[in-house]
DNA sequence: TTGAAAGCGATACCAA
DNA sequence: TTGGTATCGCTTTCAA
């Protein structure tokens, strides 16, 4: 604390090398292990890295061998759905450990926001990009099939993706649920959601659900989609807008199990049974529910797994290991106990 | 867009500025808008950049003005626990919205991780560093020092930082715990937690409530410390472990809230009765708490603005802008109905 | 096994 | 209002 002095205390590459009294390209093979130097010289430059405190500057190394970074931009709509943040622990884990960095851009679910992030992330010359969703805005599309790096867009399953993709199919999801709840005698049934730019994977989900329903004589007659973020409030809320504007709704199906667990306390909270006078089913099967003392009805998606995927293929592309370029991950229906026993089990 | 070619398209400012027929130098002041130029000069120019799809490279700018990048490496233990999704949101959407980027660094809690990820993260010459925790490896601690950018050490309260800290002060937030559960009868307090190199901040509140239970006649006999992620299966399985080593636990205080959710569902899975066989304290305040029947006990802590709050610090920095280099963002006990209505109340 | 020189893409500084 | 030249820290290339 005594003399603040604020001096960029960085020790270059010149620096050390004249230290230990070689040429500086002798130091940089040292440092880069290349290969071609005397053990001794070896000895004698990494003593001075040591003694002089130096850290290379990966700017200039980047910018002089004219390649990418070891960053890799991973879009993410927000942190505040446990759903991303496992996937982004699944990411960062798994590129950390291959010696790459995430530089995160948080959309907030606009595609506005997210082309401003591409076109500021691939300014640093990143290594790669995951992006959450199969749709961009034009601009963005563009700059992406121009940036010549690995893509990878995550959440949506996608056959022709830009450049690889790793997902679910939701639309397969929402049908198998809705399949599920004629099969356990529901016939009107509800849908509680939130709408953006890139909620569409959710939109997908309730087609799938509503094919399904309607496949199976019963109807999804009321649907609400708030303009809010998906959180147990807007459950709790939205299943009271739906409630007071229908009568006669036997079940509802939500956006995600956040949503599903607000809407559940709202039920209760009027005091209605469940599933005896009406059934909940989420969507995304949070770690919490499996402490839960009633299991909600959910869909599994394994999220760290997906996570750890786009991050695998990542990598894999980037040292050029053959890989496919779509992969589809999964999900599992759980039945839970939100509603009624299925007809045929 | 005749010739789409997939090479790698990178255009530099020397190929605009040819293209419009003036010097790079005047390209790149009309490109950071310096003035200085003509407007036909300007509208050349920009024609030019966008005819081209020009992006600039900031490795260079960044590398050339020998300043450092709009990077601020952030240094979180695991997303796991939404307490740090929670924070980390609140970092990057108030650094996104100034043009910063968070590069993220996942510690898992260990001190040796966390020295790693700062050894990488300052060769890419990052505006600043955001840090869990107060306690760092020796060798971590003299490159921060001599780093030469600012630092925010978050989550504990320190009043003598490195640089400059907000959090809260962890052991006052056990001292209340303890003082509060006193008040409510309690004088046989077990506690189940995890141990790592950073999970001291638990400590230090365990080291609280201590103080406080045995300040007014009670003990904490049974403290479980697993060596694992402090999850609600480690909540569960931590009172299954704390429960059959032990009789006579009148409450138990947990290390966060997802462990004591664990907790509460074990202890209910035997048949136990909460508030009325044992009480049930957990640390935290999870959002989906707010939604459930019984509200836990527990303390709330505002992550979002405690990210805001170390992001805000960081952004005035930045700027040159005054700042206090410490700040108490508080907590708040929150009563709940897991443990026994308190006498003085 | 070692070193000298050129150059990556931008900006600072000085000159016109 | 413009442009030339040096420069940032490192690697590539070529020569010794």
């Amino acid at each position: 604390m005594a003399e603040k002095e604020f001096k960029n205390n960085k020790v270059s590459l010149s620096e050390v090398a004249r230290a230990a009294g070689v040429s500086k390209m002798t130091a940089s093979r040292v440092l880069r292990e290349e290969g071609g130097y005397s053990e001794k010289t070896r000895a004698l430059v990494m003593e001075k890295v040591d003694e002089l405190g130096y850290l290379p500057n990966r700017l200039a190394t980047v910018f002089a061998g004219d390649k990418s970074s070891t960053f890799v931009g991973v879009a993410i709509p927000d942190l505040g759905n446990e759903v991303f943040s496992q996937v982004l622990e699944g990411i960062d884990r798994k590129l950390g450990a291959f010696g790459h960095q995430s530089v995160l851009g948080l959309t907030q679910h606009t595609l506005k926001e997210e082309e401003e992030w591409i076109r500021t992330v691939l300014s640093w010359q990143p290594a790669g990009l995951i992006l959450t969703g199969r749709y961009h805005s034009p601009r963005a599309t563009e700059m992406l099939k121009n940036a010549g790096i690995p893509i990878v867009e995550i959440w949506d399953f996608n056959s022709s993706p830009l450049d690889m993709s790793v997902g679910i199919n939701h639309f397969d999801s929402g049908f198998d649920m809705g399949r599920y709840l004629i099969g356990c005698g529901y016939a009107n049934i509800g849908y509680v959601g939130t709408s953006h730019d890139t909620a569409n994977a959710a939109t997908t989900r309730l087609d799938g659900l509503c094919k399904a329903v309607e496949g199976g004589g019963g109807a999804v007659a009321k649907q609400l989609c708030l303009h809010d973020t998906a959180t147990y409030y807007t459950g709790y809320y939205g299943t009271e807008q739906l409630l007071a504007g229908s009568s006669g709704l036997e079940c509802i199906f939500y956006q995600n199990d956040a949503m599903a667990f607000g809407g559940l306390q709202y039920v209760k909270s009027k005091g209605m049974q469940v599933p005896g006078d009406i059934g909940i089913a989420g969507w995304g099967d949070l770690p919490i529910a499996s402490v839960l003392p009633k299991r909600l009805t959910s869909c599994h998606v394994p999220h760290l797994k997906l996570g750890q995927a786009a991050a695998e293929m990542m990598l894999a592309r980037l040292s050029n290991e053959p890989m496919e370029n779509c992969r589809d991950i999964g999900f599992s229906l759980i039945p839970g106990s939100t509603v009624r026993g299925s007809d045929h089990s």
